[in-house]
DNA sequence: TATAGTCCCATTGACGCCCATATAATCCCA
DNA sequence: TGGGATTATATGGGCGTCAATGGGACTATA
């Protein structure tokens, strides 16, 4: 099974579209998708995708029954609902909603980033400052672990 | 299986008019169904809807003789009683009822809100107010979740 | 005849589809 | 190995179609 992996910038246009990297494109082709979900992330500024597949996933997990829910699970409904289907045009290009656009602070560029099995949509300065953090936060956790050893060993 | 994903505003017009977003008569139409069917959400102020086929399958599982003090006896037949089935006009707009824009205290605009095999249709500002609230309860979800590993880890 | 419900047609504005170009990567053959 | 040819990708822009919406005509019912 492909996975999402890699970087890559593309630009946004006046319409609002941007190229989905063909390396991306790819692992949705070979399960025969033409397009993909995109959702806003519930952990951050920037914009969360997938194959429509994973979506229907979910969908099969929810109970079955006829009589309105108990909203059990509320971050599954919070995703059906916030959730849009963007089919490629003939170029490989999805459009961007405005409610993504303004979620993710999006304007002329989006930096796709692999996450394995989903991907996400930044805003490249956004990206490069989350990412900064969480080399700190890692090296802090690093750094943690080696005292700890020493303490112990 | 195609299911009701995303959130879209549509206007309600002077005859109560509203048109039914095309991905969700996309969903309706690959199961050869020229309406939806809808019907007081028991959950909150809303109007729950899907294919009659739905209503149908909900028949099904009803056992032949209603069981005095079942509660989900009682509920089927809350809805039954209580549903409308909403033909598509020329454009693919329902009427909605009178009791159903009473029920979901809607007046110029509704909320089209994908959940899965179902939708709702909402007053727009009590949907955002709503999800809020849902959001909230996931983040608790998710913090208890976090703890929760942190222990058994 | 009034009122409500249904059907049909018109408008407009957005979106999907198509084509065109440029840059980059790959391949092929000398 | 190098240069040219071919393909693929990323991007720009135009045009046609369809979705969303407004409004009028027709029918049925009381």
């Amino acid at each position: 099974m492909k996975s999402f992996i890699g970087t890559f910038v593309n630009k946004i246009d006046a319409k609002g579209r941007i190229s989905v990297p063909a390396p991306f494109r790819a692992v949705l082709q070979a399960k025969n998708l033409s397009g993909v979900a995109c959702y806003p992330a519930l952990t951050g500024p920037c914009i969360e995708g997938c194959g429509l597949d994973r979506i229907e996933a979910m969908v099969e997990t929810l109970p079955d029954q006829p009589i309105p829910g108990l909203d059990e699970d509320a971050i599954a409904h919070l995703i059906f609902a916030s959730a849009r289907e963007l089919p490629f045009d003939g170029g490989g290009r999805i459009v961007l909603p405005a409610e993504f656009l303004k979620k993710a602070a999006l304007s002329d560029h989006g930096a796709f980033v692999g996450k394995g099995r989903t991907f996400q949509i930044w805003n490249p300065s956004d990206l490069e400052q989350a990412q900064a953090e969480m080399f700190e936060r890692a090296m802090a956790e690093r750094q943690a672990m080696i005292e700890a050893r020493k303490e112990s060993g």
